[in-house]
DNA sequence: ATCGGGACCTGCTTGC
DNA sequence: TGCAAGCAGGTCCCGA
């Protein structure tokens, strides 16, 4: 589920708890898309949460003595919940600070949550591109790294070590409103073009931020409540109905397995 | 190096 | 109505 945008909003709506302390951790399940680390029940009681950052869609808790990376994979959401809540079925797993509880529910089980005492090092983030929001990321990186690519521009924005945070549903949009076609080689795409689909990029994940996300299944906001971008989608989910620029109905095709929308007539 | 496909897992929708 | 197949926001890992 949780592109950039989720993942940033979750950010966000649990920052206000960096700077409280540790009092319990409870892991239902430690079958996620890794194991949970047996110990952090030991080792993290007593110890103050010092900030919390985001790196592409990795969550970055900071311990003086660590950090505990969370990824939310394609249903996780975190919420913040009085700690005696009552767990529900997916609820897998909880950061207790005294009375509330930062609580993990994953169906799906691709999340995960690690421990590192160096993250920017660990494999999972080592290799990550730019963030798309920052300076460092422009058309020219998009260009230069695409020389002598064959893939399908789609996969290829969706490439966490070209760019990281766009998944299926925003490389769609972004390649909507930049005019280019999803199953256009990367190679074959010029500067002036990768420099509007780069613009189009932040425009989207902006837009999106600030609707708090996309709410189409399992997303949630920390405070349980729902996102509302999807109710911008220019072609996303709208197989067959009518492009909101030219009214051609949109269509689906596949591009690395992943569902790809497109406007014949706004796209090419 | 790049690529395509399979894998991980549950739940919901679709079609026979 | 019941059941199986197909699909879903991610991304690692393998073999060609």
């Amino acid at each position: 589920m949780p592109e950039l945008p989720e993942v940033e909003t979750t950010r966000r709506g649990i920052a206000p708890i960096a700077g409280q302390t540790v009092t319990a951790v409870i892991v239902r399940n430690a079958r996620l898309r890794w194991p949970v680390p047996a110990g952090l029940q030991r080792s993290l009681p007593g110890r103050r949460l010092r900030a919390i950052d985001r790196r592409a869609k990795y969550l970055l808790l900071r311990f003086d003595h660590g950090t505990l990376i969370m990824h939310l994979g394609m249903s996780g959401s975190l919420r913040i919940v009085p700690a005696a809540t009552p767990a529900g079925v997916h609820d897998h797993f909880d950061l207790v600070m005294g009375k509330i509880a930062l609580r993990l529910r994953d169906p799906r089980r691709f999340g995960a949550v690690l421990w590192s005492a160096a993250p920017e090092q660990h494999a999972l983030l080592r290799d990550l591109g730019p963030e798309p929001l920052e300076s460092g990321f422009d058309g020219g990186t998009l260009y230069t790294a695409s020389r002598g690519r064959r893939v399908a521009v789609k996969q290829f924005i969706m490439d966490n070590r070209i760019v990281v945070g766009v998944g299926n549903i925003y490389a769609n949009e972004s390649l909507f409103r930049a005019g280019i076609h999803p199953h256009r080689s990367a190679g074959r795409i010029s500067q002036a073009r990768y420099t509007q689909l780069a613009a189009c990029i932040k425009e989207t994940l902006r837009d999106a931020l600030r609707a708090g996300g996309s709410t189409l299944r399992d997303f949630v906001h920390t405070d349980g409540s729902e996102g509302y971008f999807q109710l911008d989608y220019f072609v996303y989910g709208r197989d067959g109905l009518a492009c909101r620029r030219c009214k051609s109905p949109i269509r689906v095709s596949r591009a690395g397995q992943r569902s790809t929308f497109h406007c014949p007539h706004c796209q090419s």
